[in-house]
This record gives structure tokens, sequence and C-alpha cells, in this order.
DNA sequence: ATGAAAGCGCTAACAG
DNA sequence: CTGTTAGCGCTTTCAT
């Protein structure tokens, strides 16, 4: 039919109301368009980077994220991921590395390309976009050992719900133990993810118990933020006194007074991988399962000069 | 049939790898049990407080969440509001009141319960859970004059695409000229929504151009962060020569030395709020439209004192 | 109670 | 190329 008849039908179409329906389409095509996604927490500035970068990624091929947030719980994932499997995605995207069995069986028997990101799994189910959170952290320690600190202290979660932040403090111990240093300086500070009032309130708890400490690596920025403001507050200097280093590249760390060493992961370039990642199986052009390393940068900032 | 038999079969059905199919199921029932939701950015912790509060509502009865993201522009609103009407959600919850004529066509069309938040509508298209931009400023302004402060600017973006931050800036100039104040001390720093880094940038310019200005509200606690570290860069002390107001009651204006004044619009509040109202309507227990003011808390901290 | 059959609104396959 | 028909996998209805 001509160009203008067409658009004439779907003005008229669109006058009477009509809003095609993807719920039929889906089903008889067997396609839905859809891209699950997991995340731990919507509220966190990196996660919420990846999954823009996914999304713009995504969008230009009319694909459409279908996000869920797992709680930094396996099985609260594993919930989700049943949940968001019935829903037919064309692929699905995971945060970590860390599943139950049955969530593994599920994602394998879907059939679908799985991408797990934010981590460097031991055993893949599929593909990977991804990087080691306990090499990130051990760079960190490199820099703060040449920058003449010994006496270091790491700052997290209370509990290995928040895998990530669990593999920073493992990189940390065996860094520090690797250098023949002390690597018993631990502050455990909440539930995970922990905020910058708990990286306050454990800081607090690192200069009552621990005075001789000289630097400080927080799980995340948000906890390093609140450790510095803590200092301030305390009249510590920092650096000096005490260095700080983050993890995350938010823009805090880089804003502060004084601003934050920190890991930037790359967040956004993660997502935007991930999605390419999915066209590229989704159109053939991908066939075995695909590793991907964003490889984080140490950025040096004046918390640890 | 029993409960053993049940569990049995469902057993069988699961090693077998059966996953049911909701795209058939959602046909059939013209049920999906989805709830479409936009907001301006994924990027930002009120509206992801906004979501999490909406998310944590409508999954004890099985509603999933489709979140969209409009950039901050009522045409790519448009495109998402009509992409995600095509999946057949059961209600569609928006991010402010302004939007272009063929998307309030499309949403009264639908048929689904509508619910505006984050403003206050002059003409809703259905339910509001929301509050005044322009009020919640006007107290943050009230509360400076009393603090004996009179040449008070504002920083904000330079576009009025931020359309709640446009009537933030409103709010400001009603109120200052309320009072018999000048209001023409305002900043316009960059693209909505404007950042810590841009927040400095404006300060900085502030600081330059006017240098008697007194106080500062700013469209956001970032922004109203990045002009505190801008102040503490050039020795300007705050509060004292300058006080410094925020919007939003983000974590960083609580822990910030000096900590931020701000507001507190309730974001999680707006999210469980437009839930409640969800379930009640869709169960019948709620007819006509309903407009649900959350009202806004106005918080003093040091910045200000 | 249980079982059979129709049908949701599209898409794909096939016939003309 | 256009027009017709079957059918995606469930839910609902209707008959037994």
């Amino acid at each position: 039919m001509s160009e203008a008849t067409r658009s004439a039908i779907l003005e008229v179409a669109d006058d009477l109301g009509y809003v095609f329906d993807s719920t039929a389409s889906n089903l008889r095509s067997q396609k839905t368009d859809f891209v699950a996604v997991t995340i731990p927490s919507i509220n966190n500035a990196n996660f919420a980077e990846t999954v823009g970068g996914l999304s713009d990624g995504l969008k230009e091929r009319g694909l459409q994220i279908l996000l869920g947030y797992t709680g930094y719980d396996i099985l609260e994932e594993e919930r989700l991921v049943e949940q968001l499997l019935r829903r037919r995605p064309e692929a699905i995207v995971l945060t970590g590395d860390r599943h139950t069995d049955r969530t593994r069986r599920l994602l394998i028997n879907a059939g679908i390309p799985v991408i797990e990101t934010w981590d460097l799994p031991v055993r893949p189910i599929g593909h990977v976009v991804g990087f080691s959170n306990a090499a990130a952290v051990r760079r960190m320690v490199d820099h703060l050992i040449r920058a003449g600190l010994a006496r270091i202290a790491f700052i997290g979660g209370d509990a290995d719900r928040d895998t990530r932040g669990a593999d920073r403090r493992l990189g940390f111990i065996a860094a520090m133990k690797e250098h023949g240093l002390d690597a018993t300086r631990l502050i455990a500070a909440g539930v995970p993810p922990i905020s910058m009032r708990e990286g306050a309130n454990a800081m607090a708890r690192l200069l009552e118990t621990m005075p001789d400490t000289q630097a400080v690596i927080c799980v995340s920025d948000l906890s390093a933020f609140g450790a510095l403001t803590e200092c301030q507050r305390r009249g510590v200097t920092v650096p000096g006194t005490v260095s700080i280093a983050g993890f995350g590249n938010h823009e805090i760390g880089a804003m502060s007074v004084p601003s934050l060493s920190t890991v930037n992961p790359f967040p956004r370039e993660i997502g935007s991988r991930a999605a390419a990642l999915i066209l590229d199986v989704l159109d053939g052009r991908q066939s075995g399962p695909a590793v991907t390393e964003v490889r984080p940068q140490l950025l040096v900032r004046e918390s640890s000069l």
C-alpha cells in the first residue's frame, strides 16, 4: 500500500484510540522485546549507571528493560529470576556471581543469553562483563603502601550479603598479607550497603580503638565520605593523620574537600558492553560465551596524598 | 486434588524445566500485573526512593513495575508512555504534571488509573500524590529571611526541562517579591539536573559577580553540596559569610560539614502512597480521582544557622 | 466437582 | 503480492 494510505490508516487508528497490544504479539511471535535485569538495589548510583548504559544500548533496538531488585539476597534473587523468566525475556543480565543452585538451573533452562556483571565468576553461567573486586582493592593497597603507609584498615559491611563488598575485603586482607602487614584492622559497619552515616560511625570506632591507624580503605565512596566527615568533626587531618580511600568513583569523591582517592569501575561501560553483547548474541554475531573484563581505574586524589 | 498431588506435580514440572508463560496468561485474562512508572532519570536518589516505595507496596500483590526514563523531556515521555501502554499495564505512575496533549489523550483512552506525582497539577489527568515545589521553596525563603538574611540567590538549571526545578525557582522569585526583596540573583548552572560540579561552578560565578550575597538556595542538595565545597576551597565561611540551602534531603546534606539545610519531600512516601492508591483503585475501594498531598518538611541545619 | 472447548489479538504460514 | 486461516499457551466458560 502507499505511504499516504498507510499514514492515513495509522492516523484514523490513533483517532479511534487504538493502541497496539503487544501481549498478543508477544504470545504469537514468541518474542517479547524484554531484557530482564537484576540489581541489588535501585538506590545506588553505580548500578543506576549500569542500567542506564544497558537501557541506552538496548532501546535503539526496541528492547525494553524489565528491572528487579534483589536486596543483596540470593534467595530473593531466585524468586525474582523465576518471576522475570515467566515474562519470557530475550536475555537476562545479573549483578554478581553468587546464585542459588535453583537460580542457575532456571537460567540455564531458559535458553536465553545470561550475562553476569560486576564480578569475574569462577564458574560463569554464560557471558560475563565485569572485573575483579579483590584485584581492584589490591591496587589501592599497593598505592597506599607505596605512599609509605603501613597500618591500614578496612571499613565494610558486617555480613557477606554484599558479595562484591566481601570480595573487596578479601582483596584487602590478601594484599596486606602479601606485603607482610597486619590485616586485622577490619571494621564491620552495618548491614550492606553501608551508608555515609555508617561510614562515619565506623571511623569513630576505628579512631577510638586503633588510633595509630594511618589509612582506611572503605567499601564505597559513600562510607568513605562519612569517614572523612567524622575526621573533620574530630579535627583529625585528612590526609596527614589519616589517609582515606573509597570505591566506585561516585561524584561525591571528586567534589569533597579533600577529594577522595577511589576506584572507577566504569559502571556505565559495564552496561553498554552488556547491551552490545546482547545484540551480538541475538543477531548471531556471537556464538560462544564471552568474558569481557572492564578494567577498573585507580584514582589517586587528595585524601591519600 | 490433594496438596500432596499438587506439590508432586509442581515438582515434576520444575524438574522438567517448565516455567509458566505469563505472556499467554496476560493475553487470555487481559491482566498483565504490570504497573508502568516513568521517572525523569534513574540516577537520582529521590526518584529511586519513590520507585522503591512503589515497588515494595506493589510486590505483595504480585504487581511488577515497568520502568521508563523520560530524560526530563515531555516528547520522550510521550514516546515512552505509548510504548508502555502497549504492554497493557494495570496502572501508570508519572513524575510531574507537564505532558504533551497526545500523552494526555493516550493516558485518558487507556482506561487505567493514572497517577501524577511530585507535583500538584492544576489540571490533573487522574489521581495525584505530590506537593507544591514552589510552596516548599517559599518556606525556605521565609526561614532565611527570619534568620535576618536579605540578599538571597537561587542556583538552578538553565532551562525549564526540569519543571519541578523551574517551579522551585518561580517559588523563590514569588517569595522574594512578597517580602519586597530583590529576586534577580539567579544563576543558571547547566542542563538539568545539575550536578555537584555545576553547583560549584555556579557558586564561583555568584561569589565573583555578586560578592555581597548572604544566602543561596540551590535546586537540589547535590548542587548545594557543590556550592559548599566551592566556598570551602575559597575560604568563604558557611554559614557566616554565606548561608546555603538545598532541596531533597539527600544523605549528603545530613553528613556534610556543615550539614545542609534542606527540604524533605518524603520521596519514599510518595511511592508507597501511590502504590496504596493503585491497590485501592484496582480493588474498587477508591472510585473518583484522589489528590494526596505529601507535605514536605523544612529541615534547618548548620549551613543556615 | 472435573473435563472439554472456545478464544484473547496478534503473527506467520499458506493459498490464491 | 494480497487475503485467509490457523494457532501461540494460557484462562474462562460451559457442559457433564
